[in-house]
DNA sequence: TTCTGATATTTCACAGATGAAATATTCAGC
DNA sequence: GCTGAATATTTCATCTGTGAAATATCAGAA
């Protein structure tokens, strides 16, 4: 029932916007309304993967590993999951105990090693597949490609935008 | 750095679906980019409110009170927060201990409590609204009246969709 | 070579969140 | 009124995630 929230962010900012006038309300909505629809992709998708026993960044780790050639460092899942280290640790302990990755040293340095998917691995992930893109894609079901390219731009240019706002409200402050 | 990640989730896509014919390649990018922009929207309501002590849900906590006659009961907090009840109990004994909210027994139901803001609670989201307009509403300052209307209407759709959606998975299945 | 500093991973202690059991209260039907 | 089902909140066990310390290794300067 993500929509019924949809009404009540909206009354909420209005009335809060009753008592502070210099608050922006279409803006907040938006950026409420964002984090809540993230927030529920990513449910939805742990909801589709769940049968398979896999989490979201269990799932994801897999994808890397099966879009990145095979094998990847921990440190370098890090960077591209965007997880401490220690919780990387965590989450390739748990598929190396179900056999769907494998741990190795790295053979040119020792400080490293090398996750790989496994055969198994693989197999999840390709199986897999077509049950998220019925699930996610048809999301999208009523998007024309000139919406998908709309709404991307929007996407992209909220992401451009957190790299830049951050900076100037630091200068600011110093 | 959160627009780096964009790159790397479009080549992934890329060899993903050089492997996986039947991926919907446009859909995955603007699911994955609307989940990690969600994510990284919350992590900057988060640093915006640090300085305060504050975490997103205690601040939303806050508000919600303050936009709602100042006390609800911790029944209908987990309903506007989509937290469960034992999450709700823990943060408002938090925000009880600073001072922020009060918990008196409700008078007509002896089960339910009556969480109240305090006048230090409604002066805390006062004071952290021109820093919150500030940071999260600048992410919008170049979208005009037409774009923050086709964004919303972007992300209602979705929503709806996550309420359609999972019916017709579930009919599969049966 | 050897020392120093940087890098990679794991371990540990702890915060954040949840489901399920426990507790207390209300409400409906008899 | 009583009994049993439903509701509201807390407690408890557990899972997920993080920062910081510990450990091991590498790379560069002297």
């Amino acid at each position: 029932m993500p929509y019924s929230q949809v009404a009540q962010i909206r009354e909420a900012a209005q009335r809060i916007a009753s008592r502070c006038p210099q608050m922006r309300v279409e803006e907040s909505i938006l950026c409420r309304i964002a984090m809540l629809l993230g927030r529920d992709l990513v449910s939805r998708l742990n909801e589709l993967i769940a049968p398979a026993g896999l989490a979201e960044l269990e799932y994801r780790l897999l994808l890397i590993l099966f879009s990145h050639g095979g094998s990847a460092s921990p440190g370098e899942l890090c960077g591209l999951l965007t997880q401490s280290p220690a919780n990387l640790t965590r989450i390739s302990n748990l598929l190396t105990a179900r056999g769907l990755v494998t741990r190795a040293p790295h053979p040119e340095d020792r400080r490293r090693l090398v996750v790989s998917i496994t055969p198994a691995g693989e197999k999840l992930v390709r199986d897999l597949m077509p049950c998220l893109t019925a699930g996610l894609g048809a999301l999208f079901d009523d998007f024309t490609a000139e919406d998908r390219q709309r709404f991307l731009d929007y996407l992209l240019r909220l992401m451009r935008a957190l790299d830049e706002v951050p900076r100037s409200t630091h200068a600011e402050q110093v």
